[in-house]
DNA sequence: CTAAATCTCTTAGTGGCTAAGATATATATC
DNA sequence: GATATATATCTTAGCCACTAAGAGATTTAG
Protein backbone atom coordinates (compact mmCIF):
# COMPACT_ATOMS: atom_id res chain seq x y z
CA UNK A 1 0.00 0.00 0.00
CA UNK A 2 1.33 3.03 -0.83
CA UNK A 3 2.00 5.87 1.77
CA UNK A 4 -0.82 8.13 0.46
CA UNK A 5 -3.68 4.96 0.87
CA UNK A 6 -2.25 4.47 4.39
CA UNK A 7 -2.96 7.82 5.18
CA UNK A 8 -6.67 7.78 3.19
CA UNK A 9 -7.20 4.68 5.38
CA UNK A 10 -6.22 6.19 8.75
CA UNK A 11 -8.55 8.67 8.18
CA UNK A 12 -11.46 6.56 7.45
CA UNK A 13 -10.88 4.87 10.64
CA UNK A 14 -10.05 7.88 12.48
CA UNK A 15 -13.42 9.04 11.44
CA UNK A 16 -15.39 6.27 12.34
CA UNK A 17 -14.00 5.90 15.35
CA UNK A 18 -14.92 8.93 15.90
CA UNK A 19 -18.67 8.90 15.13
CA UNK A 20 -19.13 5.93 16.84
CA UNK A 21 -17.57 7.24 20.41
CA UNK A 22 -19.49 10.38 19.29
CA UNK A 23 -22.93 8.73 19.06
CA UNK A 24 -22.33 6.75 22.01
CA UNK A 25 -21.94 10.14 24.15
CA UNK A 26 -25.23 11.29 22.76
CA UNK A 27 -26.49 7.91 24.25
CA UNK A 28 -25.20 8.40 27.41
CA UNK A 29 -26.71 11.34 27.97
CA UNK A 30 -29.81 10.09 26.88
CA UNK A 31 -29.05 7.71 29.80
CA UNK A 32 -28.25 10.44 32.33
CA UNK A 33 -31.24 12.65 31.46
CA UNK A 34 -33.45 9.29 32.07
CA UNK A 35 -32.01 8.47 34.91
CA UNK A 36 -32.22 11.90 36.56
CA UNK A 37 -35.52 11.88 35.38
CA UNK A 38 -35.85 14.92 33.18
CA UNK A 39 -36.08 15.55 29.67
CA UNK A 40 -32.81 15.96 27.41
CA UNK A 41 -33.01 19.28 26.42
CA UNK A 42 -33.31 19.65 29.98
CA UNK A 43 -30.07 18.49 30.80
CA UNK A 44 -28.60 20.00 27.81
CA UNK A 45 -29.57 23.19 29.40
CA UNK A 46 -28.07 21.96 32.64
CA UNK A 47 -24.94 21.53 31.00
CA UNK A 48 -24.97 25.02 29.41
CA UNK A 49 -25.27 26.47 32.79
CA UNK A 50 -22.61 24.48 34.52
CA UNK A 51 -19.82 25.39 31.78
CA UNK A 52 -21.07 29.08 31.55
CA UNK A 53 -22.85 30.06 34.90
CA UNK A 54 -25.45 32.15 35.41
CA UNK A 55 -27.12 33.00 31.59
CA UNK A 56 -30.19 34.27 30.55
CA UNK A 57 -33.23 33.15 28.76
CA UNK A 58 -32.27 34.26 25.95
CA UNK A 59 -28.97 32.80 25.51
CA UNK A 60 -30.24 29.27 26.20
CA UNK A 61 -32.79 29.48 23.73
CA UNK A 62 -29.28 30.57 21.28
CA UNK A 63 -27.43 27.98 22.44
CA UNK A 64 -29.85 24.98 22.27
CA UNK A 65 -31.06 26.40 19.16
CA UNK A 66 -34.56 26.02 20.75
CA UNK A 67 -37.52 28.71 20.58
CA UNK A 68 -37.65 30.91 23.77
CA UNK A 69 -41.33 29.75 23.98
CA UNK A 70 -39.52 25.95 24.59
CA UNK A 71 -36.82 27.07 27.51
CA UNK A 72 -39.80 28.95 29.25
CA UNK A 73 -40.43 25.38 29.44
CA UNK A 74 -37.42 24.16 29.86
CA UNK A 75 -36.49 26.41 32.93
CA UNK A 76 -39.81 25.86 34.03
CA UNK A 77 -39.62 21.58 34.76
CA UNK A 78 -36.01 22.69 35.77
CA UNK A 79 -36.94 25.42 38.47
CA UNK A 80 -39.89 23.25 39.45
CA UNK A 81 -37.26 20.24 40.22
CA UNK A 82 -35.01 22.93 42.15
CA UNK A 83 -32.37 22.34 40.18
CA UNK A 84 -32.50 25.97 38.88
CA UNK A 85 -33.62 29.54 40.06
CA UNK A 86 -34.85 32.34 37.90
CA UNK A 87 -33.45 35.80 39.12
CA UNK A 88 -34.70 38.92 37.45
CA UNK A 89 -31.80 41.39 36.10
CA UNK A 90 -32.56 45.18 38.83
CA UNK A 91 -30.37 46.66 35.86
CA UNK A 92 -32.49 45.14 32.93
CA UNK A 93 -35.75 44.65 34.52
CA UNK A 94 -36.71 42.30 30.93
CA UNK A 95 -33.94 39.66 31.41
CA UNK A 96 -34.29 36.39 33.55
CA UNK A 97 -31.00 34.89 34.67
CA UNK A 98 -30.87 31.02 35.43
CA UNK A 99 -28.88 30.17 38.20
CA UNK A 100 -28.13 26.42 39.05
CA UNK A 101 -28.86 25.67 42.92
CA UNK A 102 -25.41 23.80 43.40
CA UNK A 103 -26.95 21.71 46.41
CA UNK A 104 -29.72 19.74 43.90
CA UNK A 105 -28.03 20.37 40.85
CA UNK A 106 -25.00 18.47 42.59
CA UNK A 107 -27.30 14.90 42.10
CA UNK A 108 -26.95 15.42 38.52
CA UNK A 109 -23.11 15.83 38.52
CA UNK A 110 -22.97 12.50 40.22
CA UNK A 111 -24.25 10.65 37.35
CA UNK A 112 -21.36 11.94 35.41
CA UNK A 113 -19.21 10.19 37.49
CA UNK A 114 -19.06 6.86 35.42
CA UNK A 115 -18.21 8.91 32.46
CA UNK A 116 -15.16 10.97 34.43
CA UNK A 117 -13.79 7.38 36.24
CA UNK A 118 -13.92 5.80 32.47
CA UNK A 119 -12.28 9.13 30.81
CA UNK A 120 -9.75 9.24 33.55
CA UNK A 121 -8.98 5.72 32.97
CA UNK A 122 -8.27 6.07 29.58
CA UNK A 123 -6.43 9.36 30.16
CA UNK A 124 -4.36 7.89 32.61
CA UNK A 125 -2.28 5.74 30.27
CA UNK A 126 -0.97 9.01 28.11
CA UNK A 127 1.55 11.29 28.67
CA UNK A 128 1.45 14.73 29.36
CA UNK A 129 2.58 15.52 26.01
CA UNK A 130 0.07 13.16 24.31
CA UNK A 131 -2.79 15.04 26.35
CA UNK A 132 -1.69 18.30 24.83
CA UNK A 133 -1.91 16.59 21.44
CA UNK A 134 -5.53 15.45 22.29
CA UNK A 135 -6.21 19.05 23.79
CA UNK A 136 -5.06 20.52 20.65
CA UNK A 137 -7.13 18.55 18.47
CA UNK A 138 -9.98 18.90 20.67
CA UNK A 139 -10.04 22.65 20.52
CA UNK A 140 -9.49 22.88 16.59
CA UNK A 141 -11.80 20.27 16.45
CA UNK A 142 -14.59 22.19 17.70
CA UNK A 143 -13.53 25.27 15.44
CA UNK A 144 -13.84 22.95 12.70
CA UNK A 145 -17.16 21.74 13.43
CA UNK A 146 -18.33 25.16 14.40
CA UNK A 147 -16.96 26.61 10.85
CA UNK A 148 -18.96 23.41 9.27
CA UNK A 149 -22.64 24.19 11.13
CA UNK A 150 -21.52 27.75 9.65
CA UNK A 151 -20.98 26.10 6.58
CA UNK A 152 -23.94 23.89 6.10
CA UNK A 153 -26.32 26.99 6.87
CA UNK A 154 -24.60 28.57 3.33
CA UNK A 155 -25.06 25.29 1.60
CA UNK A 156 -28.81 26.27 1.41
CA UNK A 157 -28.25 29.08 -0.93
CA UNK A 158 -25.76 26.85 -2.91
CA UNK A 159 -26.85 25.57 -6.62
CA UNK A 160 -26.50 21.92 -6.15
CA UNK A 161 -24.21 21.58 -9.14
CA UNK A 162 -21.68 24.08 -7.28
CA UNK A 163 -21.67 21.90 -3.99
CA UNK A 164 -18.52 19.95 -3.84
CA UNK A 165 -19.43 16.10 -4.37
CA UNK A 166 -19.43 13.18 -1.99
CA UNK A 167 -17.78 10.13 -1.71
CA UNK A 168 -20.04 8.00 -0.79
CA UNK A 169 -18.55 4.80 1.58
CA UNK A 170 -19.45 1.45 0.97
CA UNK A 171 -21.23 0.03 3.84
CA UNK A 172 -20.43 -3.12 5.55
CA UNK A 173 -22.72 -5.85 4.51
CA UNK A 174 -24.16 -8.04 7.88
CA UNK A 175 -25.50 -10.94 6.22
CA UNK B 1 2.61 24.56 39.42
CA UNK B 2 3.89 20.49 40.41
CA UNK B 3 3.85 18.54 38.36
CA UNK B 4 0.76 17.05 39.51
CA UNK B 5 -1.28 19.95 39.09
CA UNK B 6 -0.57 20.86 36.27
CA UNK B 7 -1.82 17.49 34.96
CA UNK B 8 -4.86 18.09 36.44
CA UNK B 9 -5.37 21.23 34.89
CA UNK B 10 -4.28 19.91 31.40
CA UNK B 11 -7.15 16.85 32.44
CA UNK B 12 -9.83 19.67 32.97
CA UNK B 13 -8.96 21.76 29.85
CA UNK B 14 -9.25 18.48 28.07
CA UNK B 15 -12.52 17.45 29.95
CA UNK B 16 -14.01 20.98 29.30
CA UNK B 17 -12.85 21.34 25.22
CA UNK B 18 -14.03 17.82 24.40
CA UNK B 19 -17.47 18.55 25.99
CA UNK B 20 -17.56 21.50 23.86
CA UNK B 21 -16.97 20.09 20.61
CA UNK B 22 -18.77 17.14 21.44
CA UNK B 23 -21.74 19.49 21.79
CA UNK B 24 -21.57 21.04 19.10
CA UNK B 25 -21.19 18.15 17.07
CA UNK B 26 -24.85 17.15 18.45
CA UNK B 27 -25.81 20.93 16.83
CA UNK B 28 -24.52 19.83 13.64
CA UNK B 29 -26.49 16.67 14.11
CA UNK B 30 -29.79 18.52 14.51
CA UNK B 31 -28.88 21.08 12.02
CA UNK B 32 -28.23 18.51 9.30
CA UNK B 33 -32.31 16.67 10.10
CA UNK B 34 -33.62 20.46 10.13
CA UNK B 35 -31.81 20.99 6.12
CA UNK B 36 -33.22 17.35 5.67
CA UNK B 37 -36.14 18.10 6.81
CA UNK B 38 -36.61 14.53 8.61
CA UNK B 39 -36.46 14.56 12.78
CA UNK B 40 -33.66 13.48 14.86
CA UNK B 41 -34.21 9.93 15.68
CA UNK B 42 -34.72 9.47 11.67
CA UNK B 43 -31.01 11.25 11.08
CA UNK B 44 -29.63 8.67 13.77
CA UNK B 45 -31.19 5.87 12.68
CA UNK B 46 -29.60 6.79 8.91
CA UNK B 47 -26.53 7.15 10.21
CA UNK B 48 -26.57 3.22 12.39
CA UNK B 49 -27.41 2.16 8.50
CA UNK B 50 -24.60 3.71 6.83
CA UNK B 51 -22.80 2.33 9.95
CA UNK B 52 -23.66 -0.92 9.67
CA UNK B 53 -25.19 -1.66 6.57
CA UNK B 54 -28.52 -3.67 6.72
CA UNK B 55 -30.23 -3.87 10.10
CA UNK B 56 -33.06 -5.49 11.87
CA UNK B 57 -35.84 -2.96 13.14
CA UNK B 58 -35.24 -4.50 16.43
CA UNK B 59 -31.49 -3.63 16.32
CA UNK B 60 -32.66 0.07 15.29
CA UNK B 61 -34.60 0.05 18.57
CA UNK B 62 -31.90 -1.53 20.66
CA UNK B 63 -28.93 0.99 19.37
CA UNK B 64 -31.62 4.32 19.77
CA UNK B 65 -32.78 3.24 23.05
CA UNK B 66 -36.49 3.68 21.29
CA UNK B 67 -39.50 1.78 21.47
CA UNK B 68 -40.10 -0.94 18.69
CA UNK B 69 -43.20 1.10 18.22
CA UNK B 70 -41.64 4.54 17.82
CA UNK B 71 -38.75 2.66 15.19
CA UNK B 72 -42.11 1.82 13.27
CA UNK B 73 -42.67 5.36 12.83
CA UNK B 74 -39.18 6.32 12.09
CA UNK B 75 -39.20 3.30 9.57
CA UNK B 76 -42.43 4.91 8.57
CA UNK B 77 -40.78 8.29 7.64
CA UNK B 78 -38.36 7.14 5.85
CA UNK B 79 -39.83 4.60 3.84
CA UNK B 80 -41.99 7.67 2.52
CA UNK B 81 -38.76 9.59 2.21
CA UNK B 82 -37.32 6.99 -0.22
CA UNK B 83 -34.24 7.00 1.49
CA UNK B 84 -34.96 3.03 3.00
CA UNK B 85 -36.70 -0.03 2.48
CA UNK B 86 -38.34 -2.61 4.34
CA UNK B 87 -36.82 -5.86 3.37
CA UNK B 88 -38.54 -8.57 5.22
CA UNK B 89 -36.36 -11.95 6.36
CA UNK B 90 -37.11 -15.44 4.22
CA UNK B 91 -35.76 -17.21 6.45
CA UNK B 92 -37.38 -15.59 9.82
CA UNK B 93 -40.45 -13.90 8.62
CA UNK B 94 -40.81 -12.30 11.55
CA UNK B 95 -37.87 -9.80 10.82
CA UNK B 96 -37.54 -6.74 9.11
CA UNK B 97 -34.22 -5.18 7.48
CA UNK B 98 -34.09 -1.92 6.84
CA UNK B 99 -32.02 -0.86 4.11
CA UNK B 100 -30.88 2.34 2.73
CA UNK B 101 -31.33 3.13 -0.56
CA UNK B 102 -28.29 4.35 -1.86
CA UNK B 103 -29.62 6.69 -4.89
CA UNK B 104 -31.66 8.91 -2.02
CA UNK B 105 -29.42 8.43 0.92
CA UNK B 106 -26.45 9.84 -0.69
CA UNK B 107 -28.24 13.52 -0.79
CA UNK B 108 -28.00 13.19 3.04
CA UNK B 109 -24.38 12.25 2.98
CA UNK B 110 -24.17 15.62 1.31
CA UNK B 111 -25.02 17.41 3.72
CA UNK B 112 -21.68 16.15 5.79
CA UNK B 113 -19.70 17.51 3.55
CA UNK B 114 -18.65 20.72 5.14
CA UNK B 115 -18.09 18.28 8.56
CA UNK B 116 -16.29 15.93 6.00
CA UNK B 117 -14.22 19.15 4.75
CA UNK B 118 -13.58 20.95 8.25
CA UNK B 119 -12.28 17.66 9.92
CA UNK B 120 -9.79 17.00 6.46
CA UNK B 121 -8.30 20.26 6.56
CA UNK B 122 -8.13 19.65 10.80
CA UNK B 123 -6.41 16.57 10.18
CA UNK B 124 -4.14 17.78 7.21
CA UNK B 125 -2.20 19.41 10.23
CA UNK B 126 -1.11 15.94 12.10
CA UNK B 127 1.58 13.66 11.01
CA UNK B 128 0.34 9.89 10.28
CA UNK B 129 1.91 9.01 13.75
CA UNK B 130 -0.32 11.82 15.69
CA UNK B 131 -3.24 10.28 13.54
CA UNK B 132 -2.87 7.01 15.34
CA UNK B 133 -2.54 8.17 18.24
CA UNK B 134 -5.13 10.05 17.69
CA UNK B 135 -7.62 6.84 16.31
CA UNK B 136 -6.29 4.81 19.48
CA UNK B 137 -7.62 7.78 21.88
CA UNK B 138 -10.85 7.50 19.76
CA UNK B 139 -11.41 3.75 20.34
CA UNK B 140 -10.53 3.43 23.84
CA UNK B 141 -12.91 6.38 24.35
CA UNK B 142 -15.34 4.98 22.93
CA UNK B 143 -15.13 1.47 24.89
CA UNK B 144 -14.75 4.32 27.81
CA UNK B 145 -18.36 5.34 27.20
CA UNK B 146 -20.02 1.98 26.58
CA UNK B 147 -18.51 1.17 30.01
CA UNK B 148 -19.51 4.12 31.97
CA UNK B 149 -23.01 3.86 30.43
CA UNK B 150 -23.28 0.26 31.49
CA UNK B 151 -21.98 1.96 34.91
CA UNK B 152 -24.92 4.73 35.07
CA UNK B 153 -27.37 1.99 34.71
CA UNK B 154 -25.80 -0.43 37.63
CA UNK B 155 -25.62 3.37 39.78
CA UNK B 156 -29.36 2.96 39.88
CA UNK B 157 -29.50 -0.08 42.42
CA UNK B 158 -26.43 0.89 44.46
CA UNK B 159 -27.45 3.08 47.86
CA UNK B 160 -26.20 6.78 47.65
CA UNK B 161 -23.67 6.48 50.33
CA UNK B 162 -22.15 3.53 48.49
CA UNK B 163 -21.60 5.81 45.33
CA UNK B 164 -18.48 7.53 44.75
CA UNK B 165 -18.28 11.24 45.91
CA UNK B 166 -18.58 13.98 43.22
CA UNK B 167 -16.34 16.80 43.09
CA UNK B 168 -17.66 19.82 41.92
CA UNK B 169 -16.04 22.36 39.25
CA UNK B 170 -16.53 26.27 40.21
CA UNK B 171 -18.42 27.74 37.90
CA UNK B 172 -16.92 30.72 35.80
CA UNK B 173 -19.38 33.35 36.35
CA UNK B 174 -20.33 35.93 34.14
CA UNK B 175 -21.48 39.18 35.60
C1' DC C 1 -49.27 -30.14 19.11
C1' DT C 2 -49.35 -26.78 22.45
C1' DA C 3 -47.23 -23.13 25.09
C1' DA C 4 -43.99 -19.75 25.45
C1' DA C 5 -40.88 -16.67 23.25
C1' DT C 6 -39.64 -13.43 19.70
C1' DC C 7 -40.30 -9.66 16.47
C1' DT C 8 -42.91 -6.00 14.48
C1' DC C 9 -46.88 -3.21 14.25
C1' DT C 10 -51.08 -0.72 16.16
C1' DT C 11 -53.47 2.30 19.27
C1' DA C 12 -54.32 5.64 22.89
C1' DG C 13 -52.45 9.02 25.51
C1' DT C 14 -48.61 12.17 26.95
C1' DG C 15 -45.43 15.81 26.61
C1' DG C 16 -42.10 18.90 24.48
C1' DC C 17 -41.73 21.64 20.40
C1' DT C 18 -42.87 25.54 17.08
C1' DA C 19 -45.27 29.67 15.56
C1' DA C 20 -47.60 33.57 16.60
C1' DG C 21 -48.64 36.91 19.44
C1' DA C 22 -49.15 39.11 24.32
C1' DT C 23 -46.82 41.49 27.99
C1' DA C 24 -43.36 44.15 30.10
C1' DT C 25 -39.36 46.87 29.83
C1' DA C 26 -35.79 49.58 27.43
C1' DT C 27 -34.04 52.72 23.90
C1' DA C 28 -34.34 56.13 20.12
C1' DT C 29 -36.65 60.04 17.81
C1' DC C 30 -39.08 64.01 17.64
C1' DG D 1 -41.58 64.00 27.94
C1' DA D 2 -44.40 61.46 24.53
C1' DT D 3 -44.41 58.23 20.97
C1' DA D 4 -42.56 54.55 18.34
C1' DT D 5 -39.61 50.82 17.82
C1' DA D 6 -36.78 47.22 19.68
C1' DT D 7 -35.75 43.70 23.00
C1' DA D 8 -36.64 39.83 26.32
C1' DT D 9 -39.63 36.64 28.20
C1' DC D 10 -43.95 34.35 28.61
C1' DT D 11 -48.50 32.42 26.88
C1' DT D 12 -51.42 29.78 23.90
C1' DA D 13 -52.90 26.57 20.31
C1' DG D 14 -51.77 22.91 17.63
C1' DC D 15 -48.57 19.41 16.01
C1' DC D 16 -45.91 15.33 16.07
C1' DA D 17 -42.74 11.95 18.00
C1' DC D 18 -42.53 9.17 21.94
C1' DT D 19 -44.01 5.59 25.51
C1' DA D 20 -46.81 1.85 27.26
C1' DA D 21 -49.60 -1.80 26.44
C1' DG D 22 -51.04 -5.16 23.81
C1' DA D 23 -52.32 -7.51 19.17
C1' DG D 24 -50.76 -10.24 15.26
C1' DA D 25 -47.57 -13.21 13.04
C1' DT D 26 -43.94 -16.42 13.25
C1' DT D 27 -40.52 -19.32 15.50
C1' DT D 28 -38.72 -22.32 19.18
C1' DA D 29 -39.13 -25.42 23.21
C1' DG D 30 -41.23 -29.15 25.61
Amino acid sequence: MSRAKARTALLGELEEAMRRSSAQGVLYGQAVANVAGIANSDLECMDILYLEGRVTAGRLAEVTGLTTGAITGVVDRLEKAGLVRRERDEADRRKVYIAVVPETAMKIGELYVPMQQAMEKVWNAYSDEELRLLLRFANEGYKGVLAATAALKGLLDTPPEKRPALKLKKHPRQT
